[in-house]
DNA sequence: TACCAAATATTGGTCTTACCAATTTACCGT
DNA sequence: ACGGTAAATTGGTAAGACCAATATTTGGTA
């Protein structure tokens, strides 16, 4: 009697459309949707069935809408992996060595995917937030520099293809903005260091551009590594202060 | 401020009611639904919004609609927890790929860390996690065997000593077993895949303890390529199951 | 009478159009 | 330059129509 025979509804596919969309990364969280009018048209479906597929991803948590306002991308795919974290850098908060480590192995590995699988407008996007980049350290605007940068590193995950990558690497990048922005002005203090930046940004760009998968591996690597460095400089003295008010308090910690 | 005044939707106000009548037994498993024309009208809503609301049952697998046939009610509990990677995971198979990719280099990077860093207490609990699994593949319980392959590569990870990585690695493998006893039954389709797993956690173990990083990352990535192929073999089994059950849509339907 | 096939009715799927309500944007006057 | 109101934008809801798949009835034949 059951003859599950699937008609597939178009709402079903045009839902898989828009999933698809948020995965590889055209839609970020935060983006707002093309009205439901032109969404629709640009699809080729009626506006009801849009709404469908979009009432699913709702009740998915995907979207959300706001009547007037429109429909945005929410971030519950990063936040499968920010927030855990994001808990764990308040109950243990010298977790700088462990982000940067962990960070290491993901930049290197989005770099060479990158530099095997970048597309021509995977290029043509990270030509344009490097140039960004650069336009910012011209000037001394501590949040633009950090926005151009997480912009870049967001632009290599997103050419690594590969959807985990590209969402991890989002919300790492979250993660690190929260945490350690503030300490990340200092930089600066380093002589040169910003135009040791940006010269470490060239390299992994043209190693991606030149398609050396391992060049480009290396030279994230490098840049990590230097972040790290020069982290760990500057904050010597403050982190010396901070263990030794942590001492105080987290004592009686074993819970 | 962002006012983020609910205003409440019509749609969603319908899918809690006919929720409430599922829940409450009004609607039992199996019931057909009301036609929607009449269903609409009783309940004072236009037809497009009940169902908009009927699509967002149908997405949380509560109901099952059939052209022309109905719409049923199905025996789906609302057990499945929200987790929109689980939801992704299912309806799009390259995402399948990505992660098996992505696992990788994880578990790769975890088996050399652990290589290098494991302490004396890190090694007894290997020692431990690995003579359950090995227990747990000599008896056939999928549950077990689950609970103890993840307990096996959480402990591998905990060995990495990085949080971030640990964390990381212990959420994809609950994913990915999630995802395989959901949409497959078991790795079934290879012989001996049993036999084999255990000789390569063995292997990711022996490395581990023998405190050689490379062979830990080889190990650990043999494992996983094993995996995504054994998986990839039992997909294709199922497709041709699937076909093959396709072309027997004539009479005698109880499969 | 029994049974099968075509005709008919039912029902979900989709589209078009229209209007309402909340929000955002633009503009104008002070 | 500022604030407030009007207009445009955009999601929310409704009504009606038609299509396609399924269920039911009907009619004819063996």
């Amino acid at each position: 009697m059951l003859n599950k025979l699937q008609v597939p509804r178009i709402s079903d596919a045009i839902a898989s459309t828009l999933e698809r969309r948020i995965l590889e990364g055209s839609l970020k969280s935060g983006d707002r949707l093309p009205p439901e009018r032109e969404l629709a048209a640009e699809l080729g479906v009626s506006r009801p069935s849009l709404r469908e597929a979009i009432q699913k991803l709702a009740s998915k948590g995907m979207v959300q809408s706001r009547q007037g306002g429109g429909t945005y991308v929410t971030d519950a795919l990063e936040s499968t992996f920010f927030d855990p974290w994001q808990d764990m850098m308040g109950n243990h908060p010298n977790l700088r060595e462990d982000m940067l480590e962990f960070r290491r192995m993901i930049e290197g590995q989005a770099a060479e995917w990158a530099a095997e699988r970048a597309t021509d407008a995977d290029l043509a996007r990270l030509d344009q937030t490097f140039g960004a980049l650069e336009a910012s350290f011209a000037e001394d605007d501590t949040d633009k520099r950090s926005d151009a940068d997480i912009a870049f590193h967001q632009a290599i995950g997103d050419a690594a293809h590969n959807v985990l990558l590209g969402h991890l690497s989002a919300a790492l990048l979250r993660l690190m903005h929260d945490n350690i922005s503030l300490n990340l002005g200092e930089l600066k203090s380093v002589p040169a260091a910003g135009r040791l930046l940006v010269s470490q940004h060239a390299a992994i760009y043209n190693a991606v551009r030149d398609k050396k998968p391992q060049a480009a591996r290396s030279a994230a690597e490098t840049h990590i590594d230097f972040v790290r460095e020069t982290l760990a400089q500057t904050l010597r003295s403050v982190a010396r202060r901070e263990t030794a008010e942590r001492r105080l308090h987290t004592d009686f910690s074993t819970s």
